[in-house]
DNA sequence: ATTATAATCAAATACGGGTTTGATTGTTCG
DNA sequence: CGAACAATCAAACCCGTATTTGATTATAAT
């Protein structure tokens, strides 16, 4: 039925993979088809064999690299026997140095998710039903980042409900965390001072610290 | 010699703040000349008469949203009579609350950031003179933007020396708070919950307690 | 008034890039 | 083998958009 890759054939994955890459050099608008091509050796052409057009493709790449970042990010929140410190920390800890590893995706993550929140489905007329597809695979990408966002804010309630943290604004605590990270992605620089996990240890201290109860002084 | 701005013709500033509002609305390279001027009635061609090209106009959203930023926050950090702790709070209202105030250029200045920083100046021929001024603008768009996080860093290394603020990694201290402040430009909605001072008062309440001396506990 | 220039527009230009089409080649399965 | 389909490309299509050109009008300075 289907051919085996041969030698020649280029995988969905190998293309994502590029994708991203082409994504965080230049950005969605600028990023041509052909430029997707080339870093896989292929015509544009070529592409749409594989994806129906240019958004697909884009949205392809962010939900790849949201399913990564979540199959590490998951087993750490809900594994409920740990501390909610140690587990934060942990999460922290995964989520920036995936994003240092993968700079790509995290650029992506933070730039080109407005390119799909601002996306201009044509209003007025009769959504067609690939259009229908494409909003409803965005909803579905939005909805599972809100679910990422949810492992921290259960983790932070659980927390504080524990007794460990002392109480927060759990929703804007999350959003400065994330922000926090997200940020990583941007202005992170292999060759820089610090690594990964030492950029991640650091960002871990200052939230937990932020998050330690009171003492009563003296 | 030239004509005072009569009703019909449109400021310099205007065109600014229109044009950040089209930017935050679809990014750099969906918003069009056409889409800029018709957010003051002009024509894409009445445009070239304020700006050189697409690129000048979109330097200029950034500088001016810059320029006005750091003229709120310059004074606060170096009035250096008062504490660190009290100063940096101001500054992070400060930040936030500007955010929330303008979402167009708070968004710009997350979003639009990497149009300039992956600028792709043609590489090997000789700069034209308008390549060479763009590029000396935005190098010192950059450097400005640089000034903008020391003012930050000045203050926290100051509260470290006094003894206010524990010891911290203030370089990535300072871009996690930076991070977190820049976020609020992605996701803040007015009619949410929280204003920008509740916003500010949060954040700025959790960056503190990180900053905290460990008092000797029990 | 006359001149210079600021501010504007309609129309033309130039060109890049997303997408489609149609053909070709190989592979797998029955 | 032969049918079906996966994977690819060259070439054409189409359209949008940044930018230029040339003309027009209004204002300010002399």
């Amino acid at each position: 039925m289907a051919r085996k890759p041969a030698d020649q054939s280029v995988s969905r994955d190998e293309i994502l993979v590029a994708a991203a890459e082409v994504l965080q050099r230049n950005g969605y608008e600028a990023a041509t088809m052909k430029d997707i091509a080339a870093a896989v050796n292929l015509t544009a052409a070529s592409l749409y064999h594989h994806f129906r057009n240019k958004d697909t493709l884009m949205l392809a790449v962010l939900e790849a690299g949201l399913s990564h970042i979540m199959g590490r990010i998951e087993p750490i929140a809900h594994d409920t026997k740990v501390p909610s410190a140690i587990r934060l920390r942990r999460m922290i800890a995964e989520h920036i140095i995936g994003l240092t590893q993968n700079t790509a995706v995290g650029a992506a993550m933070v730039f080109e998710i407005r390119t799909l929140m601002t996306f201009r489905l044509p209003v007025g007329d009769a959504l067609s039903i690939q259009e229908q597809e494409f909003a409803a695979r965005r909803d579905a990408f939005f909805a599972r980042r809100d679910e990422f966002e949810l492992l921290f804010r259960h983790v932070i309630r659980q927390g504080i409900d524990s007794g460990e943290f002392r109480p927060v604004d759990v929703p804007i605590f999350t959003k400065t965390l994330l922000g926090a990270h997200n940020w990583v992605g941007v202005w992170y620089k292999p060759n820089g001072r610090l690594d990964g996990a030492g950029i991640a240890e650091r960002t871990a201290d200052y939230f937990l610290a932020a998050l330690r109860q009171n003492e009563p002084q003296g």
